[in-house]
DNA sequence: GTCTATATTATGATAGAC
DNA sequence: GTCTATCATAATATAGAC
């Protein structure tokens, strides 16, 4: 990728991760570097193809984040702790990455198989593996949407939910 | 609330459950009634009062399904089925009613309590009951949004994650 | 309670000059 | 590779006549 499209796509970022998903607009990112809109399309052939570099860039970090996490003593209490800590250090990404229909044909080749690797690895089984994903997801959206009550604990529905699937494992 | 009222609401529900939240516009509803958009606000101050009447209607239907699931003899295996397959006929409804922050302050009273009671009554920790329908919210979003490999056992996946719950339950 | 006309505000994207 | 000018599209919502 050539410089310019790298300022471009760190430009993007910034604006996604502090103002959200609406202010990621063509004219927005195009200020932020001092040049005009349609300048943008000499670099990128649509808006699409700038998002699909984020999501693919949060899809990479994640997947290094959570790998990490793996080498816990506890592997799956470490697994949640770091899922949940991607997602609300950076939640307009996370919302980007896990919202709508996954471009999977236009994502680097591997990425989204090294996105799952971390859960794969601590859980071989198919299915624990996905039930622990939609469990790990759904707390970390409603979180985000904030529908939970603003009251809930939800350290502690992450600890029995972990606890959850850590005894299937056992028996 | 008026019959012309009424109407506006089930022609907007019937937009969008057919056609999705993107065809979900004042003109388009007021296509559907034969008068023009302007009309509307005359019934309805807004756009966002449309919605939440939406919102309000499928919290209902859905606490209604899901409390006739706990009367079954497997309540947890009853209820996860009957959570999947109210969000899946009603795919749209459901995104519109779990998607960013809860008007809390707008919604009849004591609805968002009556739908949570239905999980209550089978789950009573308040723990394990969140952890719960998070599960379930992932596994339904998750789905909905096409994220799982075309070819993935959502049955399978369900059966062990509520198989993780009956566990703790018994615990 | 309905209409027409319009305000207001955006967006992504293209054409063509430099 | 940047610019200006513009297209094409669309949305919610209001004013004021009838």
């Amino acid at each position: 990728m050539a410089e310019r499209a790298r300022q471009i796509v760190e430009a993007a970022r910034e604006l996604l991760e502090k103002e959200g998903a609406d202010a990621l607009t063509m004219r927005r990112i195009a200020d932020r570097l001092g040049i005009r809109a349609p300048s943008l399309y000499k670099h990128f052939p649509d808006k699409q193809a700038v998002e699909l570099e984020l999501i693919a860039q949060g899809l990479q970090e994640q997947a290094e984040a959570l790998m990490a996490a793996t080498e816990d003593e506890q592997p799956l209490v470490a697994l949640g702790a770091a899922y949940r800590a991607y997602a609300l250090a950076h939640p307009h990404l996370y919302r980007l990455m896990t919202a709508g229909p996954l471009p999977r044909h236009l994502l680097p080749d591997g990425l989204e198989a090294r996105a799952a690797l971390p859960l794969v690895r601590i859980v071989p089984d198919e299915h624990r593996a996905r039930a622990l994903w939609a469990f790990a997801h759904g707390m970390v959206i409603l979180e985000l949407d904030g529908r939970f009550p603003p009251d809930a604990d939800l350290d502690g529905a992450w600890r029995v939910g972990l606890a959850a699937f850590a005894q299937v494992a056992a028996r």
